[in-house]
DNA sequence: TATCTGTACTATTTGTGTTAGTACAGTTGA
DNA sequence: TCAACTGTACTAACACAAATAGTACAGATA
């Protein structure tokens, strides 16, 4: 369910916080469910419970979990303000890179293809952004 | 003509770089245009010589620009295959970002739109990509 | 009470980007 | 010819962030 990619530039905390954040938004991780505790899931994914920590952490800063001292960490109640907030992130980055497509000379035409490519074809992919 | 901006989290020479392959697929950098020497750009852009050297030689691995021992760096005569390798490039990261909004829930009409704004508000940006 | 849980803290390591400095060979123009 | 450019190569040092390692303590639970 939540994964990293070692080989992938962006830190492993941050991969974490957009992929629970996405599980999130789409309903993967229901509201009030209990997360991994963070010394489990340091020992699924062998990486440093600290690590795991500093994801936790942003996550309730942004709402998107909260934590209970001595019981765990779990989803959010309130999902609805946590999807719009993504929707307006995830719109602004895709905001410059459509800027960086235009400047590359992609057409409008190109870019709608590949949006229909991406939209009809319901393949499961393995990265997010 | 080229910048580079401190605060992005972006290396400095990766900046040059796309910078650098923006300026020849747009043609503001014509074919076999002299650019500026290691040692100026470093001392008009407040940053290491270095730090330029590292940006020119990549550009060079990926034939935007070639050297001339001597004489100084230039822009690739051939600027068609960049191109198209550009728009691959961009292509690719448009599509794991299209995959993500989708994931966030947005529409395959509001990415219309948002294209639509993009490519219909001749506005200059600061970044691309 | 043993064993989970979150949390806090310091110290250390690691990797990458950047800077600093030096050196050398090819090119150019006065 | 020679001074002043140019690219190129190299080592050393520095800065910063990410990640690890280890310890500690309080709350919750069965």
């Amino acid at each position: 369910m939540i994964t990293v990619d070692m080989r992938d530039r962006k830190p492993i905390y941050e991969q974490l916080i957009d992929n629970i954040r996405t599980l999130a938004v789409q309903g993967i991780l229901q509201p009030d469910e209990h997360l991994p505790s963070v010394r489990q899931l340091a020992a699924e994914l062998a990486i440093n419970p600290n690590t795991i920590q500093k994801a936790y952490q942003e996550l309730e800063r942004q709402h998107v979990i909260y934590s209970l001292p001595g019981r765990g960490n779990f989803i959010s109640g309130d999902i609805r303000g946590i999807t719009e907030q993504e929707q307006r992130r995830v719109g602004e980055l895709l905001r410059t890179q459509l800027q960086a497509a235009k400047k590359a000379g992609l057409t409008r035409e190109a870019l709608i293809t590949l949006i229909d490519d991406v939209y009809h074809h319901a393949q499961n992919v393995e990265k997010e952004e």
